[in-house]
DNA sequence: CTACGAACCTGCCTGC
DNA sequence: TGCAGGCAGGTTCGTA
């Protein structure tokens, strides 16, 4: 499960693929993801053309004439692109065939992840909670300043929720609290604005840096070719724990915000 | 409002 | 070898 890039590198490597063809069939092979695939969407799809695909948060939204098909990864999904034909594996889920022969084929062994139907993205349940995209402009140090005020939630936490922004996930929370030289335990109402200022534009960079190397490997992450991303190797601290800080040797150090692992420098992060 | 745990699942790794 | 336990990229929901 993809983080944001993840996300986006899976869009854009979708897009040539799909964008302008027609869907000749969508075949639900397992029904029971998140949330039941609707039993009527291969009829509702089936024969329309893909107006567009884009990215809101981690969601995919498939345009079609009369509404969209709306898709999360959850932490184990993908979608991959087939141009000959491959035999199904265990956890392929969702097949849809496009017009132009290719297969899109959605695999996710832990079912996390979703597709449903929606016909007013901006206005549906899951979308219309959703905080800025940290791309966005409007997503910048003043804003998470106002936003953080009367937060007493660690800042890792803070940041990783998506109604503050989205996209920031457990890895690039990390990562981007490492660059800043930020504690991630500390209550994010009392982080400067001048701070915020500087990670605003640090998570800005480091999610933009993994979008073009294609994502961060992780344990089953592939682009939609199959192929792993680049990121991995550029991580400061995420699965670093006990490994020396690249900065000041320092060893990194790990423990639990919400549940989710939080691996930082003791000595750089203050 | 916040905060925390549980829930949704499988696979993989570690340790006994 | 086997098995139990813990852990993993996300997100929603319920309870305190």
């Amino acid at each position: 499960m993809p983080e944001l890039p993840e996300v986006e590198t899976t869009r854009r490597g979708l897009a040539p693929h799909v964008v302008g063809q027609h869907i000749t069939q969508l075949k639900v092979r397992e029904s029971r993801l998140r949330w039941p695939v609707p039993a009527d969407l291969p009829a509702l799809v089936a024969g329309q053309p893909v107006l567009s695909l884009t990215r809101r948060a981690k969601y995919l939204l498939f345009q079609l004439p009369h509404g969209y098909l709306l898709s999360h990864l959850g932490m184990s999904g993908s979608w991959r692109v087939l141009t000959e034909p491959a035999p199904l594996r265990t956890h392929d889920h969702l097949v849809i065939t496009m017009s132009n022969a290719c297969e899109l084929r959605y695999h996710d062994p832990r079912r996390f992840g979703c597709l449903l139907w929606t016909t007013e993205p901006d206005e549906h349940a899951l979308l219309r909670v959703l905080g800025p995209e940290p791309l966005a402009e409007q997503f910048d140090g003043d804003y998470l300043f106002q936003r953080s005020r009367g937060k007493s939630a660690p800042i890792k936490t803070f940041l990783m929720d998506n109604h503050v922004v989205v996209g920031v996930g457990n890895i690039y929370a990390q990562e981007a609290l490492f660059l800043a030289g930020i504690r991630p335990g500390i209550a994010a109402g009392r982080v400067t604005r001048a701070r915020y200022q500087a990670l605003a534009e640090i998570i800005r960079k480091v999610l933009s840096e993994a979008i073009q190397q294609g994502g961060t490997t992780l344990r089953d992450f592939v682009n939609s070719d199959g192929e792993p991303g680049y990121f991995a190797q550029q991580l400061r601290v995420y699965g670093r724990e006990g490994l020396p800080c690249h900065i000041c040797q320092t060893p990194i150090k790990s423990l639990k915000h919400a549940n989710r692992t939080t691996s930082y420098c003791p000595q750089c992060q203050q």
